[in-house]
DNA sequence: TAGAACCTGGACAACGTTGTCAGATGCAAG
DNA sequence: CTTGCATCTGACAACGTTGTCCAGGTTCTA
C-alpha cells in the first residue's frame, strides 16, 4: 500500500528560483511552519508558543492543550538554526579526524559522541585525508557552524590558525597528537613508552636485528614512537643499522617494499616492529609468505589478531578513551573550568600472542 | 586530585579595544566580531562586507582590500547560523546509523562524507544504538537543525514521524534496511540472493546440515538473509531442523551458545552460515577450538580473513559503495529531482577462500 | 554639454527564535 | 466595590546575515 502524501512539487528548490515573485520569501522548503503559525492557530501569542515548546513555566493547562493540539496538527518542528542565533550556543561539537573509515578511529569517535550525547550535543565530523590545507578547512568551516568546541586529530603541524577561534571561546582539545605552535589540551597515549616496552619485549626474546616499519615523519606518533624504538635498542646497546628503520606512507605497496627490503639484505632482520595497525595489516601478510618464521610487534591491536598463527603480539591503546577523554575534557572547558592547557598520556598495554615471543631464526 | 576552582565567565575573553569608544552597550559578553564591526573599521556599509565575504561582484579592488584588512585584523568569521537562517539551506546533511564503531559502517560514512563534501555539505551523524527511540530522536535532532537532507539506517520499523519533514522538504535515504511505513528511496544489498547463493555454495560442497545464526528477526536484513538460506535449501530439497536456525542479538556471548548447541545436538551441522560480521567474528572462534573441521561462509567480508586458516569464505557487500550511493541520491534529490521513490539494490560477491569449501566431517 | 547607461555602496527589511517587560486577568482581602 | 498581589500572556526588540532597491558617481554617447 503506502501511499505518500507527498507533495512532488516543492521538493527543493536552487537559490535563483526562475520567476516565483520575490527569492526573499519563502522559495526554500516547502513552508515549514514557523511558531507564528502555531501561534495564530491556536489563537495565542507568539511568546506563548515559544514558552509551550520549551517547557517554560507560566502557561495554563488549557492554552498548552491547544498550542500543543496547533503543533500537531501543522507538525511544526522548532528551527535550531535561529534558536542558535539568539541564543549563542548550537549544541554541536566538532570532530575533525583524519579517516572515519579507518577502524582505529571508529570506537574513538563513538566515544566522542557518546559523551556529546550526553550533554545533549550533536556531533559534526569530517576526515582531513592527513591532508593539513583540509583540515583546516573543515576546522574552520565547523568555526563558522558556530561548534560549541572542537575535537582534533591534527594533520598539520600549524595550528596557530586556531588562536582567534580559541580567543573567541571555542573549546578546543587535540587528540592522538598535539597540535603545532598553539598551547592547547592534548590527549596522547603514550607512544614512546609503549613502542619503547614493545621493542624491549623483542630483544629479551633473543632478537638482536629488529627493524621498524612506521608512518610519514611528519607525523607526531610515527617520531615517538621511532624514538621509543631506538631508546630500547640503546638500553640493549644495540647499534641500529639505519636499513632497519624505514617511515613513510601506510599504503600496502610501500610498506610491503620495506619489511622486503630489511628481510632480505646482508643483515636481515629477525624482528619487525610496525608502527600502526595498517602496517601491522600488511607486515602479517609478507611475514605470512615467508619460509622462516619472523618475529612481530604492532602498534594498536587488531580485530581477529588473536585467531592468526601465531597471534600478533600488540602494544595496544585504547581508542575509545582516548576520545571519552578528549571529549570530557572539552565539555569541562565549557562548563567554565578555565585550567591551563594540559597534556594527557594514557598508557599503552603490550599484549603478547605469539608473534611477539618467536625466538630469533638465526 | 585538586579541586580547581571554577568561574561561570572564563574563557571568554572580550578584546579589550582601548581606543575604540564605541564598544559601550553592544559588546557585553565577549563577542566575537560581526559584518557591523568589520564594516565599522573598514568605514564601509554592510552589505559591502557581505559582498567581499561572499566573493560577491561590485566591489572596487580598493574597497575590497580595506575590507579584507579588518577582516583580518579582528578575525571575523561569518557566522553561518545567521547565513543559514536567512537563505534556508545547511549545506549539512545528517546520518544516523547503528554504530561508528562498527567496522562496516565506518567506510559506508566515509563515503557518505567524501560525496557530502563534493557538494560543500558537511556531514552531522549519530549512532541510534539500534534503539528505535533514540534512531526517532536524533533524526527529528537533525531536522530541527534543518539540515538538507538525511540518510538513515534505520533501527526502527516505523518513519510515520518522518512524513511532515519529507512533505517540508527534507531529502531523504535509506540504507541498508528499508523504511517502515513509509514510502522513500532506499539503498539495500542484495541480502536474499547474496544468503542464498553462500548457502547454495555449501550445499555444492557436499553440506546437508548447514546452521544459520543472524541478527534479531527486527531487523530486515536478518530477515532477508534466512529467507535466503531457506531458499537455498528448499532448492537443494533439504529439510530444515528448525535447531538449526538461531536469530537473535549479536553479541559474543549470544552467538557463542547457539553455535555451540547446533554443534553439538543429535544432528548437528557439518556449516555454518553466519548472518554478519560480527556474527562470524564469533563464530570462528568458536569453530577455531573444534577438533574437527566445519564449513563456514559468513555475510560481509571481515579484515585479515583472507589470512586465517582456512582463510574465511564470505559473502561480501560493497559498505562504501552502499553509501555513496545514497548520498548520491540524496544529493540528486536535493537538485531538485522528483522521481518517484526508488529501492536500489547492490549484489553482493561471494569471496571463497578456503572455510566455505571444506567438505563435511561426517 | 546633457542625458543615458553603468557601476559602486549603503539603508532597510526580512529570516524564526528568545529575553524583557509591561499589560491583563483572576482572586483574596480590606 | 475597590485594592493588592500573583499569575498569565503577548508586543517588541534583538541575534547576524543576505536580498532588494535606491542614491550617488562615473563614463560614454548623441
Amino acid at each position: 500500500m503506502a501511499e505518500t502524501a507527498r507533495t512532488p512539487v516543492s521538493r527543493l528548490r536552487a537559490d535563483g528560483s526562475p520567476s516565483d515573485g520575490t527569492a526573499d520569501a519563502k522559495s526554500r522548503y516547502g513552508n515549514r511552519p514557523t511558531m507564528k503559525d502555531v501561534a495564530a492557530r491556536a489563537g495565542v501569542g507568539l511568546k506563548t508558543v515559544s514558552r509551550v515548546v520549551n517547557g517554560e513555566p507560566g502557561v495554563t493547562p488549557d492554552t498548552e492543550r491547544r498550542v500543543q493540539e496547533a503543533i500537531d496538527a501543522l507538525g511544526f518542528r522548532r528551527n535550531d538554526s535561529a534558536r542558535v542565533l539568539r541564543k549563542g550556543r548550537t549544541a554541536s561539537i566538532g570532530l575533525v579526524l583524519e579517516d572515519l573509515a579507518d577502524p582505529f578511529y571508529g570506537p574513538l569517535s563513538r566515544a566522542v559522541e557518546e559523551v556529546a550525547r550526553a550533554h545533549g550535543a550533536l556531533l559534526i565530523n569530517g576526515s582531513s585525508a592527513e591532508d593539513p590545507d583540509r583540515e583546516q578547512e573543515l576546522v574552520l568551516a565547523l568555526c563558522a557552524r558556530r561548534v560549541d568546541g572542537l575535537v582534533v586529530i591534527p594533520a598539520g603541524d600549524d595550528h596557530r590558525y586556531l588562536e582567534p577561534e580559541i580567543a573567541a571561546g571555542v573549546a578546543t582539545v587535540f587528540v592522538d597528537r598535539p597540535p603545532g605552535r598553539i598551547d592547547a589540551d592534548v590527549v596522547l597515549s603514550d607512544s614512546f613508552g609503549g613502542a619503547r616496552d614493545g621493542v624491549a619485549h623483542l630483544i629479551a626474546h633473543g632478537h638482536r636485528r629488529i627493524g621498524f616499519i612506521g608512518d610519514q615523519p611528519r607525523i607526531h606518533t610515527a617520531i615517538e614512537r621511532l624514538r621509543g624504538y631506538r631508546a630500547a635498542m640503546a638500553d640493549a646497546d644495540i647499534d641500529v643499522d639505519e636499513s632497519w628503520v624505514s617511515l613513510g606512507p601506510t599504503d600496502p605497496e610501500r610498506v610491503r617494499h620495506a619489511a622486503e627490503s630489511m628481510l632480505t639484505g646482508p643483515a636481515p632482520v629477525t624482528a619487525v616492529f610496525a608502527g600502526n595497525n595498517r602496517v601491522t595489516v600488511t607486515v602479517v601478510r609478507v611475514l605470512a609468505a615467508l619460509p622462516r618464521p619472523v618475529a612481530l610487534v604492532g602498534f594498536d591491536d587488531i580485530e581477529l589478531a588473536d585467531l592468526l598463527s601465531p597471534g600478533v603480539t600488540v602494544v595496544a591503546q585504547d581508542a575509545a578513551q582516548l576520545g571519552r577523554t578528549a571529549a570530557e575534557r572539552l565539555f569541562r572547558q565549557l562548563d567554565g573550568a578555565s585550567d591551563a592547557p594540559e597534556r594527557i598520556e594514557l598508557p599503552t598495554r603490550l599484549i603478547t600472542r605469539g608473534s611477539g615471543e618467536l625466538a630469533p631464526a638465526d
